[in-house]
DNA sequence: CTGCATCCGCCTCGATACTG
DNA sequence: CAGTATCGAGGCGGATGCAG
């Protein structure tokens, strides 16, 4: 905190500057969590294994100076209080979503070091969500990622993600968050993780093949199963 | 380069993976110029300012190792080559889009030493260009950037923006890097740009508000200079 | 106990010099 | 022209300390 010179790309061009602020490691996978929800700091650094307790204050306070995140006070004592996205930054969300839904093809084998969220499979929906794919339907699915329960809803159209169970849905699936990003990756098939039970689908099968549509997914050999005529 | 240990963020999650790949310094803007045209190794040199001959090799070989970029042979010596992007790597495009597109609302005033270059105006038309404002008319915008030249075409509702002149345009607009640059962000309205000299815009009034329109830009107090009758 | 600040070893970065 | 080799400076990661 010298001279208070930032490392900048100094190019008058939107990406440099969007890189600018976003850039240095970890500020993105901040961006990410708090895209999902409010956080505490500790929340933050338990959620962003390997951070470092100096970066984690550092990118927090530059994200505020920025502009792109608050801090909400909770009730309790003075230093009790939640970071959460500003407007500006709420407004990454498709741009991040974009990136997430890229390197979802580029997901490896899970290796043993690897940290998985269940979290993380909410904003992978969101990713994966196809406006154009929308069935004529109005109806719901609901998602149990491990701990965590979310749902898509069309409506008129228009299909859009949500946190908490579905109103009425017509197809529910059940699973781990490290089966769902497989899935989602195209590494698996949501046949074959149901057919080895990491998987559960509740719902007709004409469902669950308008869902997988929306979600950008090859069902597998779904079709096969349910109607034997075919080859 | 011994035990090849990379630095990675071990996180199984798409947002992570696509970082892993993209989130190191100066990659992204690699990328941002593959998404102009193919390069040579001395271009990318000289159209990224500060990077350094070591990362951009390092770099470079790192993104064709991983598929998103690969050398095209040029006619003439072994080592003229020029290096491309892949499926894989031009599938970026929304996403760094998205990203400049959020980042253009933050381009500051133009400093000195800031770098300038009208390639990346073509950029920030495909950024700003929003598909759902595409009007009904089928018709061509012209853009003349300092010396680039490019279109935008609008044919049965769909907008594409694309590089060269247009074939029949009904508007042309000339201008400089900055300029165009400084009316993406908002913080130059066409209008007065035009008043100022530094935009130059032919066509009919009509068809510049539709382009405006389309461009998400506020195209200023234009309409009272048209029709004075309104306050 | 939560929310940071300080310190230190290491790795990445940026610039220059040099080679095919 | 297209990179490789080298080295100082600074950002990063982990451990620890401390204040409210």
């Amino acid at each position: 905190m010298t001279t208070g010179s930032k490392r900048t790309y100094n190019q008058y061009c939107g990406l440099a500057t969007a890189l600018d602020l976003l850039g240095e490691r970890w500020t993105l996978l901040i961006i990410r969590e708090l895209l999902i929800r409010p956080r505490r700091y500790g929340d933050l650094l338990a959620d962003l294994p390997g951070i470092g307790t100096n970066l984690l204050a550092e990118r927090l306070k530059f994200l505020v100076d920025e502009g792109l995140v608050r801090q909400r006070n909770l009730g309790g004592g003075s230093k009790r209080h939640a970071y959460e996205l500003t407007e500006t930054g709420e407004a990454l969300r498709p741009a991040v979503l974009g990136l997430a839904r890229w390197g979802m093809d580029f997901v490896g084998d899970l290796s043993a070091e690897a940290t998985v969220r269940p979290a993380w499979a909410f904003l992978a929906v969101e990713a994966m969500l196809d406006p154009e794919q929308a069935p004529s339907e109005n109806e719901q699915y609901e998602f149990r990622v491990d701990d965590q329960v979310f749902h898509i809803d069309v409506h008129d159209g228009t299909a859009s993600a949500g946190a908490g169970p579905a109103d009425n849905p017509v197809m529910t699936a059940i699973t781990d968050a490290a089966t769902f990003v497989q899935i989602g990756g195209g590494r698996l098939s949501p046949f074959a993780a149901t057919v080895s039970g990491s998987l559960v689908l509740e719902g007709d099968i004409d469902v669950v093949l308008r869902c997988c549509a929306l979600l950008g997914l090859d069902a597998g050999p779904v079709r096969v199963a349910a109607a034997p005529a075919a080859v």
